[in-house]
DNA sequence: CTGAAAGCGCTTACAG
DNA sequence: CTGAAAGCGCTTACAG
């Protein structure tokens, strides 16, 4: 065998008798071709086992079948789902997914943009709210039609949508959850408010305790400076919140937070719920499987990624988009971390706890 | 602005008063240019916004600088990791990662595979022995270089080397295990056996049983028909574990069944290590944050990912490889799910129990 | 229904 | 040091 090349259409031609153009429009029933002419190619092909090159057709066509997929860190189980679905949605639709994890680090952001802007990619899902805000120009410059999941590009100028679930919604869903069971003091958990979202869940925190009547005093803030893993995060939130023992309950901004906040609880025998009960956020699969199992703001994160998908791929066909922002709502999915077996004081407004 | 194309070399060349090969030269370094011309070059080039169209590079150069990885299962956890540290060690060597999540359905593998020949890959990283072992002799038709991690291929015709680890060390360690903290009867819990990862755990297992002088009856094994979510089949397994009461063990095949098991044991209240004690296989990041922790077979997924990655770059640059399987070891994690409070008789000979 | 021709945007001998 | 020419493997008007 050796180093015998790949079949080309110009091989299949040859065998079969025609001229190259004749192949191509057969393979791709650009043109009707005779039953003979067809037969003879059909054998030609299975006899060379040829396979087309995409990179000629795609080159030649000015257009290719790829699509880039953007996100921070695979091992966060919310963007393995985005992932998941997205690249299956894609791949439904005969597109194929280059993966690029950039571990939240602009440098890396850059470099992968290019890097899809040379591929000639169709499109571009950006997985979360970018630290590198210059890429989204690049991206408009080069004309590559993309969406953005989970935040929102502030420039009304670039033309990149978004999917968006109400973060306001999920905030107060979890507020007004703490609330009912009858929370004093809540302690608002949360990574560095870098982006929109993680600013928009704050916001409608605070916003949602002003509606349930809790004062200044009602809650307790625990923003960390530094971006790191999230579960070592809460852990060290964990030992904020073990500073202050007025706290009946923990609004956590991601469920990896909240993991980290449980760990080190536990491992000073806080009971939750029933000492402080914890509502997390993003329902990833992990939230059902640890002890105890988290109730959490629930991202749709399967329909995201359809939706998503489902508008990157109207931009790539040219289609007309309705408008710029699709916001989709959240639930929530109440579990062990919030179901006391002792009740308290269910909806005591904590202004007359007096 | 419209729809105006994207700058080419020939709109450089053009800018700068030069040949378009020049411009190549220059970008690629191929040939050496005097200061002025490159002066004018990099001037058009910044000016036009110039990124190189790697498509007609790939084309021409009959080479790429893109890598299939193909996975079952992007949600569990051992894929998870596999998959950050396989896409991130290709990219620090240049190369950009396509995502096939197969769902272990083997047309899907079929048709990533075919896609990826179309793509004129540079390489395959298979991350699991495929469901579909026809599609190995198409890899190896199309000559496309490939590494398959756990499992290994058969045929010795074909030249698609292996990264292993060592699934009898992983089963002997487990059993080895269960014998020190003084387990009587263990349970084997395994998804089917349908490739040769699974079958070597189970084969290794009853070796293992053997070498501690565990005898025909002091084993209860549960293996799965079907393959269905993990999770789904450890708690089904778990239901089967109850019904036999004898078992104070478990030594399940992956970590995934291992948490279903938990769950399901966790529903009856049967206290875990002190009723039953509990290993799993993988060692998944989720394995520490499960309650109890889980005692585990450790996988060396980086660096199983960062030897595969090297395999895989030997061969497409047309080094030979020493060998044809690079076996790896597996370590031991005890954690909380076989750290007995109350000692049991350790280390007792289950054939001296009368 | 079929084929000759041009061209997608590059790289790479080769000549000067 | 620079450029004219050929060609990678396709698609796509266009002519017949």
């Amino acid at each position: 065998m050796g180093k015998s090349k790949q079949a080309t259409m110009k091989d299949v031609a040859k065998l079969a008798g025609v001229s190259q153009p004749t192949v191509s429009h057969f393979i791709n029933g650009t043109a009707p071709v005779s039953h003979t002419v067809a037969e003879k190619m059909q054998k030609a092909i299975k006899e060379l086992g040829y396979m087309p090159n995409a990179l000629a057709r795609n080159l030649k066509q000015e257009r290719t079948n790829t699509i880039g997929l953007i996100i921070p860190d695979i091992d966060n189980g919310y963007y393995t789902e985005i992932t998941k679905n997205v690249e299956k949605n894609l791949r439904e639709h005969g597109f194929i997914t280059f993966l690029c994890n950039t571990f939240y680090d602009e440098r890396l952001e850059k470099l992968y943009i290019n890097s899809l802007i040379q591929q000639k990619v169709a499109g571009i899902v950006i997985g979360y709210g970018l630290i590198g805000k210059k890429a989204y120009e690049d991206v408009c410059k080069f004309e590559i039609p993309a969406i953005l999941m989970d935040d929102k590009v502030e420039d009304d100028e670039l033309n990149i949508p978004s999917v968006e679930v109400n973060n306001f919604t999920g905030s107060k869903l979890a507020v007004e959850h703490l609330y009912n069971i009858g929370a004093k003091k809540i302690c608002y958990a949360s990574e560095p408010l870098f982006n929109r979202t993680s600013n928009l869940r704050f916001e409608g925190f605070k916003k949602a305790m002003k509606e349930f009547g809790y004062g200044e005093n009602d809650s307790f803030i625990c923003i960390e400076n530094n971006q790191y893993n999230k579960i070592e995060m809460g852990y060290n939130i964990g030992a904020q919140i073990l500073l202050n023992n007025n706290i009946d309950a923990v609004f956590a901004s991601s469920d990896q937070l909240a993991f980290g906040i449980i760990q080190r609880l536990k491992e000073h025998n806080v009971s939750i719920p029933d000492e402080i009960a914890i509502v997390g956020y993003d329902d990833i699969q992990l939230s059902k499987l640890v002890t105890p199992m988290l109730t959490t703001v629930s991202q749709p994160k399967y329909f995201m990624a359809k939706k998503g998908v489902e508008i990157l791929l109207k931009m790539i066909n040219g289609e007309p988009l309705t408008k710029k922002l699709f916001l989709l709502e959240p639930s929530l999915i109440i579990r062990e971390s919030t179901m006391m077996k002792v009740e308290r004081s269910t909806g005591s407004n904590p202004n007359n706890k007096n």
